[in-house]
DNA sequence: CGTGAAATTGAGGTAAATCAAGAGATGTGG
DNA sequence: CCACATCTCTTGATTTACCTCAATTTCACG
């Protein structure tokens, strides 16, 4: 079926990426039913507290996942792009310890925890790519605690910038050194732990310095080297093996 | 076998706490070889690099999961007490991200990648136990950026002990309010993204408003309310799901 | 009882927060 | 198509939480 394969590609194309499917198994995939949406920007999809009986696969657009702190300020912990299921922990986490909202308009599948936990049983060697997937999901996580913990503002925003466009070139969504990037300069706030003046300034300084060219939703890095070491962007945390988007 | 038991005691415990083990699992649990070792303090387990072929459970003592950056600072990104495998990961990504150190002498068990793997593909629903495992350890992630994140030092460290008592509880190493602590402030510091001396002045703030007793490695904690209210502590995010510790 | 690690204290400096206001964008409805 | 509201970005002035540097004191322990 041609339109569920395509529904299904930035989830399958990223496992691909590690594992070779087998026709099986990329089948079983392609065949999951889902539950496509299409969701406007700032909308939450699930809120912490719940239990949600299916997990929600991004097909296009970009997710936050946060937490709101008592004080009342929020917490970015992670972005989620196409290919990304990010609250894939539902699966074995009854209640939700975060809330997930779309930043842009997003089309995204929601699968049901039945429907995951049969494939998972049928086909250990996809349980498996599920497993890694949070698996790497935490890896970003700590790299997220040291980047927020252990570097300035301006480092720590080259960091996040690395990542992002490393992310998005896995699912083909950055060409060489440019994408697309709708992220706010106080949802980049949110995420690194800094305000949103402080932000503006260090993006500033990094466009001052020509590392970045930022303009609107538009996203170019003239002098990825620099923006690396400015980062102490090292993709290794990514886990993409032989990918060459990591390079 | 006595003393198998006893030595998976911890882990067990844990997982026996969120699901009931049938006696065969249980059973393949207690067996699961295991290389027992005894390690000084502040000596690596494994390092960022490391392709380890083995995971390593705690038994006993304390350890901490860090990175450096390229500025040579060190993040903690995470405790480790007994039943913990704080590198389970590596069972699915080939390379570490970071590094494991023991902060106390430790008692740990080495568990062979094949070993679990094997475990896993007999008994589904341990597999599904060490998954969530791993889900549990990245909720705590979250939770750390946003404590790094959104918090001053004298909350985040106040969230800090919060969760480190009501883990220790888990594992019966708390009694009520009061437990054994061997971390130094420096290590407090390179876990919550401060220094030394900004950990000393806020622990003694603490101690002063009351909400601790902290002595050499014997943490009392008199006001559990208004250190939980400090620390704007939920225990929702270590989903202990019934299990008293949390209260 | 000495010795090194851990904890503590003080003084001065800085990255980033806060507060406040304005300038562009972007979109909506009349 | 313009008026108006709203969101995002930008800039400046002031304040502060935390850092840096540098001693000193306390403590654990061989």
């Amino acid at each position: 079926m041609h339109t569920s394969f395509h529904r299904y590609n930035p989830m399958i194309r990223k496992l691909e990426s590690i594992f070779k499917l087998t026709e099986d198994e990329r089948q079983a995939l392609e065949n999951l039913p889902m539950q496509v949406a299409v969701i406007k920007d700032d909308q939450d999809i699930v809120r912490e507290g719940d239990c949600p009986s299916r997990s929600c696969l991004i097909l296009s657009g970009f997710t936050a996942t946060y937490k709101i702190t008592a004080g009342g300020k929020r917490q970015i912990v992670a972005f989620g792009i196409a290919g990304d299921i990010p609250d894939l922990q539902s699966l074995h986490l009854k209640v939700l310890d975060i809330s997930l909202t779309t930043l842009t308009p997003c089309q995204v599948g929601f699968i049901t925890h039945e429907a995951l936990r049969d494939i998972c049983t049928r086909y250990p060697r996809i349980a498996a790519a599920f497993w890694r997937e949070t698996l790497v999901e935490g890896a970003i996580f700590r790299e997220w605690v040291t980047n927020v913990g252990r570097r300035e503002g301006y480092n720590r925003m080259a960091h996040m910038l690395c990542e992002l466009l490393v992310r998005l070139r896995v699912v083909g969504l950055a060409e060489d050194h440019t994408c697309d990037l709708p992220i706010t300069q106080s949802e980049f706030a949110d995420a690194l732990g800094v305000t949103t003046v402080h932000v503006n300034r260090v993006l500033q300084q990094l466009r001052a310095d020509g590392l970045i060219k930022l303009k609107g939703d538009r996203l170019n890095i003239p002098d990825w080297d620099r923006l690396k070491e400015a980062g102490e962007f090292d993709p290794a945390y990514l886990h993409l093996e032989n990918n060459q988007a990591a390079a």
